[in-house]
DNA sequence: CTGATTTAATTCACATGTTAAGTAATTAAG
DNA sequence: CTTAATTACTTAACATGTGAATTAAATCAG
């Protein structure tokens, strides 16, 4: 029989509670503007007038290429944002609408005093830190691909 | 207009890219055994001939009931795990059948080589250092609900 | 300029995340 | 003992995660 692991102490599983419990903090909000946090993720990226193509959201909102498809079909039916014509014709470029500016800064009004609050509770310093060596732990790991 | 909020030192954005870049470490190796990363986390908390309910069980792989429904059915329909007879009759508790703690033992071995490839990379006292600051954050996060 | 290759998105198929509603068994109140 | 409340799951519905295949546009080789 192979030894028992020990679940607590494992990185993975360490990552995947604290991401919840730090998205967790912010989904009720979200939920009442009637968005998921992926989608809020797009509208903050977005967010100051910002034309980005689908690569580039899907990079900086950690999302994957189908999902961001969804997303930005469900945002677009919404009328949150809109497309921007590109000179690569293979690449859909959006930014906000109006609605979707205005959207943002309803929200982003909630959202600041939410975040400042879990540092508050832990300490701006030390979540600058927990970011740095979260940081440093990815390039670590990219690097060894 | 609203200010451009910082994205690249969002705490949030930051653990959704550490816990990708260090499960994506192991997703090939799962799938290689026919597992999804979730479905492998249920097999290697019931290694060594755990007994749990689905409560238990949830908890400590990170999913929420509704999808650990779904895996239950998956990996019984494999033949890896299989139900125990509980006092509550409530409770749905299962462990891994014979072929599910050889497939555990098989995998686990490769998987523990692949753990200590990122602790030589990063540190091993440095993850150890993360991962209890990350269930510190976790603690004081949910404290605040 | 033409055909082969590469790139950017999308679509497809299936698994999981997420909330709400539903079901069955247990416990608690009286 | 009987009923109300609680607990443990399950089901349903929709959104996202994930890898593979597809499509369309741009780039490259000759």
């Amino acid at each position: 029989m192979a030894e028992a692991p020990r679940y607590d102490d494992s990185l993975t599983i360490a990552l995947l509670r604290a991401r919840e419990a730090v998205t967790s903090q912010f989904r009720d909000h979200v939920a009442a503007g009637g968005l998921t946090l992926p989608q809020w993720r797009v509208i903050r990226a977005l967010a100051g007038g910002a034309e980005l193509d689908t690569t580039t959201l899907a990079h900086r909102c950690v999302i994957l290429a189908p999902s961001l498809t969804r997303i930005i079909k469900h945002l677009e039916g919404r009328g949150l944002i809109e497309k921007v014509p590109a000179r690569d014709k293979r690449q859909r470029v959006v930014r906000l609408t109006e609605d979707g500016e205005a959207m943002f800064t309803d929200m982003w009004a909630v959202s600041k005093t939410k975040y400042a609050a879990i540092e508050d509770a832990f300490g701006t310093e030390e979540i600058r830190d927990l970011v740095d060596t979260l940081n440093r732990l990815r390039a670590v790991l990219e690097d060894k691909r």
